[in-house]
DNA sequence: GCCATTTCGTATAACGTTCTCTGTAGATCG
DNA sequence: CGATCTACAGAGAACGTTATACGAAATGGC
């Protein structure tokens, strides 16, 4: 009988360890080092390995490698993909991660809280080294529950001060108050916000943030409270329709209205420019985010930047410090600026 | 001595097969056969296992799974995130996969083809059960070499009919005369492409597709070629809008510009806009794909419908049946339809 | 009742890595 | 020059599954 390890090379085509071992005459223990970068291994041991596995064009098997050590994947959970300014965030996670071995894979998850946690479980089976939550609609529980086994950012989202997870986000409450005070200061005299309704927003509380900027800028500037108008609408042109009609036929309608993300603000304007009304001249509009279609001439949608590159390059390198060894929760928070365009008139 | 393998239950916090096993008081290989359905399992044992399983809220790794079996992993390579059509794939992907034990995990490439080359390394690596390749700019040669090693399916390239791999598309040559015959219906007289500049174009030939459909439509109709314009802009505003005042600024103007998709479309009736043009009643617009922008007031763009879902939905079984063991290529092709709005005007 | 089937459950060898230990050759030192 | 140390290489046991091969028990045919 032969010893159980043969000298064959391996049956299905895919060339292993064990090849890469054997063309260069080594042990498996050194290819796994060499790696690895793993301490204990010549220039000369180096240089005949790094030879065979360029000579064989050998690449590791991620799931071999996750049964014992890492998989070099970033796991990351979208909560939606139609939100335009979250390609942004993809961008600026591949920044984070680019240089390094790891590579991000996204889940996206459509709305349903189930869904997101069947995502996440599947994530994390798949022995990702970090996920990273854009927009999740879990509970802080249920992401605690995730960070006990592994790291976790989350964007979109402002944790509590005892979580023990890592968030890189936007100051959204200063960048609500921006708003009112960038609108008042353009000569408008009646503010509204569109915002996201309750039930469509599970954990991700941006919103809910910009809404209390809003209030706090507004009372500031000496609204009183029932002249705030803030007005939830569901992820929806027609119901963004309907309640930009509300708003309108309401006594003191607004003479601006500010939408608490672009593809709301977007939906608005289609909504004002089916009832006939001009923009800037007739109502100002403006959104959150800075996405792309803000440039188009159609739109020339003024918006808050938030930064969106910078904040997903900041939740990949968070996770990466997290996984370097980190065990104390960080937080980034971007500020955020106005992108001033046509849809809000200038003085 | 111990034998090897012990009583105890597995180290770290995590459940495995052999703690399910122990829990339920039968062989580790009795969960296996449970957990995938095989052959040779008793009601009761089934009942014994599925009871310990739920007690113990056991999950598979997919790491080790993937070592000796499926990983019940599609991967999904999309080139980039950014076109507004790719949602509505990713919901018909969703839909076809719903159901089944199967998990979509996307990696994103930014234009570059060793990113994508990269990307598909990982997902290989990662030991996916299968991959779907959106608008991918790998070779047919690249992707046969993928293929070779997995079930491949495609979405936005037609292969060559010796194509060992699947696709799911809609007829975009039937699509890009669609465009013509409508808008001469329309009363157009002079329509133009703009079209993707050949250097971003990789692999993924639909923008090719639809002019072929265009020109032969225009030349059915008794245009000569001279005055058959299709004009290339890169993926970018401002080229686009070069584009446009180009088209505008020759000899014979067209009256009416087909995007070959919709986000070259928007950034087409931008372009319009900011010259002071009137859409419909100056020029006509229409783009490709019917993509959600499409809706919006400042928008109104009539477009063709490639219904985005069903191709995602069919790419899904495409793969599912290779998985189950078709060997012989197959595809599915969509009918291109006209969704009339503002941007044509009516007879 | 006895042999031939079928059905069911288990033992165990993979799968391709990582990583701890052990062994060995030089180098350094008293 | 023997003893100690360091740097490097390799052996081999995990990791959590799957799937093959093999008994044992139940069933069925006559």
């Amino acid at each position: 009988m032969n010893q159980g390890s043969d000298i064959q090379t391996a049956r299905s085509g895919r060339v292993t360890i064990r090849t890469v071992a054997e063309h260069a005459g080594v042990s498996v223990a050194a290819v796994s080092k060499v790696m690895r970068n793993a301490y204990g291994v010549s220039a000369a041991l180096r240089a005949k390995v790094e030879a065979s596995i360029a000579a064989l064009n050998y690449r590791p098997s991620a799931a071999a490698r996750g049964m014992r050590g890492q998989t070099y994947t970033i796991g990351v959970l979208m909560a939606d993909i139609k939100n335009p300014f979250f390609p942004q965030l993809i961008d600026g996670i591949d920044d984070g991660l680019v240089g390094t071995q790891y590579v991000p894979l996204y889940g996206v998850g459509h709305g349903s809280s189930t869904t997101e946690t069947a995502i996440v479980h599947a994530l994390v089976d798949r022995q990702m080294d970090g996920i990273i939550m854009i927009g999740q609609r879990l509970t802080d529980a249920e992401v605690e529950a995730v960070a006990r086994e592994l790291p976790v950012a989350v964007i979109g989202h402002h944790p509590p001060p005892e979580a023990t997870f890592d968030s890189a986000n936007n100051d959204d409450e200063r960048g609500g108050a921006l708003v009112v005070e960038y609108l008042l200061s353009q000569g408008y005299k009646r503010p509204a916000m569109i915002t996201l309704r309750r039930a469509d927003l599970g954990q991700a509380d941006v919103s809910q943030r910009r809404e209390l900027g809003f209030v706090a800028a507004m009372r500031a500037a000496g609204f009183a409270d029932s002249a705030i108008r803030i007005a939830p609408a569901a992820d929806d042109l027609d119901d963004v329709t309907a309640t930009v009609r509300a708003l309108l036929d309401s006594p003191e309608p607004p003479d601006a209205i500010f939408g608490w993300a672009d593809y709301y603000a977007l939906e608005v304007l289609s909504a004002l420019r089916a009832l006939g009304l001009r923009v800037p001249e007739d109502i100002g509009v403006i959104g959150y985010d800075n996405s792309p279609p803000c440039a188009y001439t159609q739109n020339d949608l003024t918006s808050i930047d938030q930064s969106g590159r910078e904040i997903g390059r900041n939740a990949a390198r968070l996770l990466l410090e997290r996984i370097a060894g980190r065990t104390t929760a960080d937080h980034f928070l971007a500020v955020p600026k106005v992108s001033e365009r046509g849809s809000t008139r200038s003085k």
